[in-house]
DNA sequence: CTGTTGAGCATACGCCGTACGCTTACGTGT
DNA sequence: ACACGTAAGCGTACGGCGTATGCTCAACAG
């Protein structure tokens, strides 16, 4: 009966999407989203009871890029495994100044649940059972999740690694060895190569 | 030859990280800090440049605690490993609401690489080499980084898990299984049971 | 005793999230 | 055709944030 809405709620988290993408995390604010919509910024809260729920649906989207659908089971299933780590990394790369939300929010975004349950059943064809598929979804989320992270916060190959290789060597002689190995390791090496030691770890 | 300091560093970080453990992180602002110190809010700018500096004093505290002596070498070079793994958990957890800010700024903090030297020194005696031990060592961060997180967001024994295990079965049946299993997995056999997973795929 | 230096403070500005109450466009029932 | 009830969207305001700017005055060197 009375005046229909102007928006849907998938065009709020573009808009908020939009400003991440473009000003950063720190840009994101009721007021530029608002903007964003050509809307006053108490127009937001007809849709959302506060920032927490905008940022959810910001996370929503983000993580609803990710297929979910499990890969083709002709291939070995670690490399089943592989290939859903990797699909949540691209999704969320995507969005790089999203990356603090995702963390924050993925416990209450409905995509992050369907990809459990893909690796869940990847894992029990893969013949992990019981307590150790609870430990094993679990240390890949948690490995997955900081990597991006630290893959955000500086890459391996990126300025980071190169202060370490500078550190004083009487004090920090391995990191700094290791540091100049580590600036020809790239990311892809990287992710994959962790990766790889929690699956080799599972198989038995 | 002009008045003396009255605070140290250390007194910033110590009053800071009281309003944390208090308040938790968004009771932490300039205001609150210097209300801490007794002293008003522009007084901290004569110690810190800005925000972002305070919350680096917090993080070189609670990283500061973490014991960085090489575990005693007659244990099994994996066990070492875990060791330090947990040092840094505990002295991590010992300040939850200071999470995200050692996830943050742990890079610029003297005592993460120190944790790291040792750590690496562990590895080299395992034989781990080169490249590999780049990708172990940046591996163990994302994980241990990563599952704290994981770990105060909301511990597989707490009510997420519950949630989960409520979820329509005929969508989510592994997930749902799974959640029941997991409410029995305590904090202990979570961690370092996801790190052992890391470490078997570092033998070889 | 005096001069110099910087420690600490008071004020102010432009942001933020959001509580509150109004106006007004709309779909409906007559 | 028209009046009505509803909720969409907006204007204003408040308390809190980080911090730029410029002052006062405590403490020591000479």
């Amino acid at each position: 009966m009375p005046r229909p809405r102007s928006l849907t709620l998938e065009q709020l988290a573009l808009a908020a999407l939009a400003v991440i993408d473009r000003d950063g995390l720190a840009g994101l604010s009721m007021r530029t989203v608002a903007k964003e919509l050509a809307m006053s910024p108490m127009g937001l809260y007809r849709y959302v009871a506060d920032r927490e729920e905008l940022e959810g649906l910001v996370v929503d989207r983000v993580l609803g890029a990710v297929d979910a659908t499990p890969p083709p089971a002709d291939t070995p299933w670690q490399e089943r495994v592989e290939t859903m780590a990797g699909r949540l990394r691209d999704a969320v790369i995507r969005h790089p100044g999203a990356i603090p939300l995702t963390v924050i929010h993925r416990h209450h975004a409905a995509a992050g649940l369907r990809w459990s349950e893909t690796v869940l059943g990847i894992l029990a064809e893969g013949g992990v059972d019981d307590v150790r598929r609870v430990v094993a979804l679990r240390a890949l989320h948690a490995y997955v999740t900081g990597a991006i992270q630290l893959e955000h916060l500086g890459a391996l190959s990126g300025d980071g690694t190169a202060v370490i290789a500078n550190l004083p060597k009487d004090r920090f002689p391995l990191l700094a060895e290791t540091a100049r190995t580590a600036g020809a390791v790239g990311p892809d090496e990287e992710f994959f190569g962790g990766l790889r030691l929690i699956l080799r770890g599972l198989a038995d």
